[in-house]
DNA sequence: CATTGATTTCAGTAATTTCTGAAAACAATG
DNA sequence: CATTGTTTTCAGAAATTACTGAAATCAATG
C-alpha cells in the first residue's frame, strides 16, 4: 500500500471498521479510498493503491455497486470504468440508511409478520407471539418515522436534527396548558 | 434443536440475521431465545434448546453481557445463573443504540479528529482532509441529535417518532410567514 | 471477425472466525 | 479443606469467509 500517510490511516481504519459494519475489509478500504480521493479511480488505480488482486477489486466494486455507494464515471478516450462516491455526505447517509433497512430490517419484519399469522399451539408459543408483536410494533414505528423523514431535503433534515428533543419540550408545554384547562372539571387522574 | 416451531423459526432467523448485524449466529440465536421465552433460562437450558456446546453458550452469554443486552437473574435455592432480556423493547432499543454507537461510531470519530489535526503534506492530503471534515461534521450532527434524544422517556420518544416530518412542515410554515414579511423590502434572493 | 484492452468468473488456497471438549478455576457446603 | 456443582478458559478442529491467479467473457476498433 503506497498512499499519503493521512489517506492511508483513513483507509486502514475503514478496513478494520468494515467487519463491525458487516462489510469486509477490502470493501471498506476501497470505499474509504474512493471517498477521500479528489478524482475518480479505475480498478487498476485501486489495485495499486491497496496492493490487492485485480479480481478482489472487481468483486468488491461489484459489492459497493450493489449498495449504491459508488458512482460510475467515464473519462473521454478511456474505455475503463472510473469510480467515485457521491459528493454530498447527506446523500450518502440516505443511501446507507435505505440499504441497511432493506438488508437488516425488512427481512426481520416480514418474518415477524409471518410468525404472527400463525395460531399458537401452546402457552409457550402464545407468550412468544406476544413478545414478537412488541418487537414488530417497535420496528414498525421506527420504519414509519424513517419513511416519513427520508424524503426531507438536506436542509430540513439538518433542522430536524438541530431541533432534537426540543420538539417534545414544546409538546410538553402544550400538554401542561391543556391539562391546566381541564383541571377545573377533572381533578388529578393518577 | 428442540423448540416449539414458532420459537424455532424466530431463533433461526435471528441466527441468520446475526452475521448481517455483526454478531455471530450463536449469539443471535441465544438472544432470540431469551427474548421470546417466558422465563429466565440457565446455560444448560440453552445448551439443550439450541444443541450447542456448553462452552459456546458461556462465551456467547459473555458477549451478550458485554453488550448489556441480557439481565442476570437468580432463582432461590439454585446456584446457577439465569438470563433474560429486559421486558421493555424501548429500553432494548436504547441499549442497542448506545452500544452500537460506542463500537461503530465513536472510534471513527476519534480517528477523524486525529487525522484532522495533522498538517496536510500535499494537495491530495488537503483534499482528503476536506472530505474527512465533511464526514466528521455529519457524524457530529447525528451524535449530537442522538445525545439529545436518548434521555427522553419512552412516551416522549414515541411522540417524537409519530411527529416525524410534521415538525419541519411546521417550521416551513413559519419560514414562509417570515419571508413573506421580508418580501416588501428584499425582493427574490435566487 | 480478429485483435486488443478491459472486466468477470471461478476453483482452489489462505485467513479468519466460530465452536468444541477437556481441563482449570471458582464458589458454596458439609 | 474435601466434595460437588457450576462457570470459564483455551488449544485445536471445523466451518466460514475472503482472496488470488488463471481462464473465460465482453466490447470496442480497425
Amino acid at each position: 500500500m503506497n498512499l499519503p500517510p493521512l489517506l492511508q490511516s483513513f483507509v486502514l481504519h475503514f478496513g478494520e471498521m468494515g467487519s463491525r459494519w458487516g462489510i469486509n475489509r477490502t470493501v471498506g478500504q476501497i470505499y474509504a479510498l474512493l471517498y477521500a480521493s479528489s478524482n475518480p479511480l479505475c480498478a487498476d488505480d485501486i489495485v495499486e493503491a491497496l496492493s490487492i488482486s485485480r479480481s478482489n477489486v472487481s468483486m468488491s466494486l461489484r459489492e459497493l455497486q450493489a449498495w449504491n455507494l459508488v458512482i460510475l464515471k467515464h473519462i473521454p478516450d478511456d474505455r475503463r470504468d472510473y469510480f467515485t462516491t457521491p459528493d454530498d455526505v447527506w446523500q450518502i447517509l440516505r443511501t446507507l440508511a435505505e440499504e441497511r433497512k432493506k438488508r437488516e430490517v425488512d427481512p426481520t419484519l416480514s418474518v415477524l409478520r409471518e410468525l404472527l399469522m400463525q395460531t399458537p399451539g401452546s402457552e409457550e408459543e402464545r407468550h412468544a407471539q406476544a413478545r414478537l408483536a412488541e418487537m414488530q410494533t417497535l420496528i414498525e414505528q421506527l420504519t414509519k418515522w424513517y419513511d416519513d423523514v427520508k424524503h426531507l431535503e438536506t436542509e430540513q433534515l439538518a433542522t430536524l436534527l438541530n431541533l432534537g428533543a426540543k420538539v417534545t419540550r414544546l409538546l410538553d408545554a402544550k400538554d401542561r396548558i391543556v391539562s391546566l384547562g381541564r383541571k377545573r372539571t377533572e381533578p388529578k387522574t393518577s
